[in-house]
RNA sequence: GGAGAGGUGGCAGAGUGGUUGAAUGCGGCGGUCUCGAAAACCGUUAGGCGGGUUACCCCCGUCUCGAGGGUUCGAAUCCCUCCCUCUCCGCCA
C-alpha cells in the first residue's frame, strides 16, 4: 500500500511507475475521490467541533442550574447531530473506497530497477558455476524421478488432483535432507528459525499483499482461512501491529513450510514434472530492516540464497527483474535461476524482494529509534526463498545424474542421508 | 462444546456518564549532579486523519481505550452483537 498523501503529492511519479509496470490503476479517479473525501472530512469536523463545544457548555449550565438554557442547547446539539449524520455516511463511504483503491496499487519500483515489460527484459547481474556437460543424453526429472522410484506423479493425481506429487524413498528423504540443510545453513549465518501455521486469516494475507487482489491464487478453507502460498506471509505478519526497536534491527528470520498455490493463471505453463505444482516445500528468508539499510539487506539476502546453491554445487545465474515482471509488493527483486538440463536453461529457484514500506504500511509494522527521530516509522520488509525445496530436488536429480541412471548425492547432503553417496534405481 | 473472567498508551496497570487522550509505575528522551558512568532528582514522552505551515519545528481541529452498532446534549465508563485472550470442566491428541 502506498500512502494516500504520497500518491496525491507525487501523482506524476506514481503515473510513471504504473506505466513502467504496465499496470492499470485509475489514478485520476483516485485523486478526485481523495479531494471529495478531504472536503467531507473538513465539513464533518467543523460540525463536530461545534457539537463538542456546545456539549461542554451544557455540562456547565447543568451544574449552575440553568435548566432552560441547557435544554435549548440540547436542541441545538441534536440539530447539529442530524447534520453530521447526513454527511458522515458519505465520508465513511469515501474512506472505504479510498482504502480499497490503495490496497490495489502496487509498490513503487526502486530507481535502480530496469524498465521493461516482461521477463525478456530482466537483466542478468551475475552467474556462478558451469552447467554440467553430459556424455549421454540427460534425462528430465519427470522421467528420471519415476525410474528411480523417488517421484510418483500418477499417485499424486490419485490422492489429490493434477499438479500434486508423491515423493518416495530418496525423494522423500532428500526433501527432508534439503530442508534441514537449508535451515541449518541459514541458522549458522544468523537467521532465527521459526515454525508457523500453514493456514492464515484474511487480515494476515491482506497485510502482505495477497489479498484482496490475488484471492484466486489461494486455496481457501470453509472457515475463511487460507492455505499459505509462502512462509513470507507468516514470518512478515509475526510483527504485525508492533513497534520494533531500531537497536533490534535487522531481524533475520527463516522458516520451513509447505506452500500452496492454486496457480489459477498458470494453466499450460510448466505442465510436465514438478516445477509448478499446487503444494511444494520452501525454506523462506524474511528480514525487517531500516529504510537506510534495506537495499544492502536485499543484497545480503540474495547472497544467502545463492550460498545454498554454491554449497550444493549447482550452476545458477542471478537476474534483477524489470519493472514489468516484478511482483505487486516488491520495489526490487532478484530472481536466482538454477541450471536445469531438462529446460536446457536457467529456471527460477529463488526470488528475493525488498518490499520497502509497502507491506509494513498495510501491516502496521513500525520501528522506533529514540535519539534519531521522534515517534515511529515504518520498517522495510524483505523476503526471499532460500530455497524452493521441490525445485532444488529437481535440480539435484537432473544435474547429478550419471550415465547408468543413478544420481550422485551432493557432498553437503550426505550427512543428512546417513552417509549415502548415490541414488540407484530399485528393481 | 459448557461455565466464568477479561481485552486501556512501547510495556505493566488505574479509571463506571461531563474540560480524561486518560492516574501511577517501568521503559525512552532531555536536563541537574559527575572526569565519565551508575544512582538520585527535575522535566518530557500515544497513534490516525484533515487544515494552517510546508525543509524542519510547530499550531488548530477531529477521531481512536478489541471491532461494529445503540442509549445520551455528552461514553473508556451504560446496553446489544461479534472477535480474541485467560481460568475451570468436557472431548481429542
Amino acid at each position: 500500500m502506498l500512502d494516500a498523501k504520497f500518491v496525491r503529492d507525487n501523482a506524476d511519479e506514481v503515473r510513471a511507475a504504473l506505466a513502467a509496470r504496465d499496470y492499470s490503476w485509475d489514478i485520476d479517479g483516485f485523486l478526485a475521490l481523495d479531494a471529495t473525501r478531504r472536503e467531507l472530512i473538513g465539513a464533518v469536523e467543523t460540525l463536530q467541533a461545534r457539537r463538542n463545544e456546545a456539549s461542554k457548555a451544557i455540562g456547565a449550565l447543568m451544574k449552575s442550574g440553568e435548566r432552560d438554557q441547557a435544554e435549548a442547547a440540547k436542541d441545538e446539539v441534536r440539530r447539529i447531530n442530524d447534520e453530521i449524520g447526513a454527511i458522515e455516511s458519505r465520508t465513511t463511504e469515501a474512506d472505504a473506497q479510498t482504502r480499497e483503491m490503495l490496497l490495489t496499487i502496487p509498490n513503487m519500483p526502486d530507481a535502480s530497477v530496469p524498465c521493461g515489460s516482461d521477463e525478456s527484459e530482466n537483466v542478468e547481474v551475475r552467474r556462478w558455476g558451469t552447467p554440467p556437460e553430459f556424455a549421454f543424453e540427460p534425462k528430465a526429472h519427470w522421467d528420471l524421478g519415476p525410474e528411480l522410484g523417488v517421484i510418483d506423479f500418477e499417485r499424486g493425481v490419485k490422492l489429490a488432483k493434477s499438479r500434486f506429487v508423491v515423493l518416495g524413498r530418496e525423494g522423500a528423504r532428500l526433501t527432508r535432507a534439503l530442508i534441514s540443510f537449508m535451515l541449518d545453513t541459514h541458522g549458522q549465518r544468523g537467521y532465527r528459525e521459526w515454525w508457523v501455521p500453514a493456514l492464515a486469516n484474511a487480515e494476515t494475507l491482506t497485510a502482505t499483499g495477497q489479498l484482496p487482489k490475488f484471492e484466486d491464487d489461494l486455496f481457501k478453507t470453509g472457515e475463511g482461512l487460507y492455505l499459505i502460498p509462502t512462509a513470507e506471509v507468516q514470518l512478515t505478519n509475526l510483527h504485525r501491529d508492533e513497534v520494533l526497536e531500531a537497536s533490534d534491527l535487522p531481524l533475520d528470520y527463516t522458516a520451513y513450510t509447505p506452500c500452496f498455490r492454486e496457480e489459477a493463471g498458470s494453466a499450460g505453463r510448466d505442465t510436465r514434472g514438478m516445477i509448478r505444482v499446487h503444494q511444494f516445500d520452501k525454506v523462506e528468508l524474511v528480514k525487517f530492516a531500516t529504510p537506510e539499510t534495506s537495499m544492502d539487506a536485499l543484497e545480503a539476502m540474495a547472497a544467502d540464497a545463492e550460498h545454498i546453491l554454491q554449497q550444493l554445487g549447482l550452476a545458477y545465474r542471478t537476474v534483477v527483474l524489470c519493472t514489468g515482471d516484478m511482483g505487486f509488493a516488491a520495489a526490487k527483486t532478484y530472481d536466482i535461476e538454477v541450471w536445469l538440463p531438462s529446460y536446457n536453461d536457467f529456471k527460477e529457484i529463488s526470488s528475493c524482494s525488498n518490499c520497502t514500506d509497502f507491506q509494513a504500511r498495510r501491516a502496521g509494522i513500525k520501528y522506533r529509534s529514540p535519539g534519531e527521530f521522534r515517534g515511529s516509522r515504518f520498517v522495510h520488509t524483505l523476503n526471499g526463498s532460500g530455497l524452493a525445496v521441490g525445485r532444488t530436488l529437481v535440480a539435484v536429480l537432473e544435474n547429478y545424474q550419471r550415465t547408468d541412471g543413478s544420481v550422485e548425492v551432493p557432498e553437503v547432503l550426505r550427512p543428512y542421508l546417513g552417509g549415502q553417496t548415490e541414488i540407484r534405481p530399485h528393481v
